[in-house]
DNA sequence: TATAAATGGTTCACTATTGGATCAGGTAAC
DNA sequence: GTTACCTGATCCAATAGTGAACCATTTATA
């Protein structure tokens, strides 16, 4: 058994109340009694709690306790919570939208530092040997798109996008989806997105960004 | 049993990391705990975590440890925070991607019941005297195609970017651009919309959406 | 009402953990 | 022999956890 640390702390809180613990009066014991519970410094659960209370998971009042915000379903942590529960199905199917738009204002958008930067991902992703190395600038190659897109919300849900594709379901999916021969379509799909980028054809681009997200979600789904 | 060098090490780690390891926390073990683990001298862990970092793979904090950064479960909060600071401009131009593509979701998927609703809304927004109580159903009427849209993902966007409007930048802009003559514009244009979902029209739907919003962005940002 | 108990807020000195950096060797391949 | 790499060791700097004390506010109890 690790050792645990605040943050582990915070993460089997977090866990402990997504799975309804202490929802009868919202209240979380004390932290005296968290503390000898995982067997840690009182300054230890403290540190934990506050992550909680910085991403609005709780709330704390001197003399009375620790109170979840659960149930104020407008909260952007309820919201976040709810997405890490969404299907990948639902979630490739916004890529769809998304990924072409933002191919397409990278055509007209990024600065040509920029799109070296992508084709400097493109082309590591191509030369490398290992499954972990290409998965890597795979989602490298895709994140400079959005990069230059200059659409700095648009950036953002990328980027929910991709930590949540880094978590459990995808985890597997991507596992057992992976092949040589997957990853050279890959790579010859990506080289067709870059050559419209650097055309700055911006219908190109979304046109090919469109064709490589359908290839991934029939490799990924199995449809 | 070969001997282990530096590059071996690092590819291991990165097998290790796409396999889902030490994705609960997104911490690794500490280099002294690796070096023990694979035999071999700190150095020479050093040097194969110093190449994943070289990647991007993981980053180190001195005194903290070594993190994958994917799947770290801060920066979800860390993306969300961001996201509170873009803007205004830049969420209009992905609103105009994703919603008439929940319309259009909901023209085909929606129950009767669930179009009713939207109906509903669109009902006493244009009944509305007041601007908050008109700002509140016009919200409702938006939320509640998303909601028959069948993609909780997208919902769940929806529900971020309706968050952060009724945060600071956007409340004010809001209160500027109202007026009596924007309201009634407002109403035609989701009678629109609303035609189109009961006609089932997906195309309309979708077509009658981005004119709107092209017309709020126009009354928001003064275009 | 007065008092005590419970609970979060704050601070401090101390120790432990962890990555960063460097150096003098050893070993194997060329 | 030269080169490249690993080993073992030492010290440094940054961060985190410990244990304890005391405060402020709220709630329960006598």
């Amino acid at each position: 058994m690790p050792k645990l640390v605040a943050n582990d702390i915070a993460i089997a809180l977090k866990k402990r109340i997504s799975l309804g613990e202490w929802l009868e009066n919202g209240r979380m014991p004390p932290e005296r009694d968290l503390a000898s519970e995982f067997g840690v410094a009182r300054n230890t659960v403290r540190r934990a709690v506050s992550m909680l209370e910085d991403d609005g998971t709780v709330v704390r009042h001197v003399g009375r306790g620790t109170f979840l915000t659960a149930g104020n379903p407008d909260s952007m942590a309820a919201t976040v919570a709810r997405m890490e529960g969404t299907s990948p199905a639902d979630m490739m199917e916004i890529r769809q939208l998304l990924e072409p738009a933002a191919a397409s204002f990278a055509a007209t958008n990024a600065s040509a530092g920029e799109l070296n930067a992508v084709r400097e991902a493109h082309k590591i992703a191509c030369a490398s040997q290992d499954m972990p190395t290409f998965e890597h600038w795979d989602a490298e190659f895709h994140h400079r798109i959005f990069a230059c897109s200059r659409n700095d919300f648009l950036k953002e849900i990328h980027n929910l996008m991709r930590i949540l594709r880094n978590q459990r379901p995808w985890f597997e999916m991507k596992k057992r989806s992976f092949s040589e021969e997957r990853r050279a379509t890959y790579c010859s799909e990506h080289q067709l997105v870059l050559d419209a980028l650097l055309a700055r054809d911006s219908e190109g681009a979304s046109a090919a960004m469109l064709t490589h997200l359908r290839t991934v979600e029939r490799n990924l789904l199995g449809r």
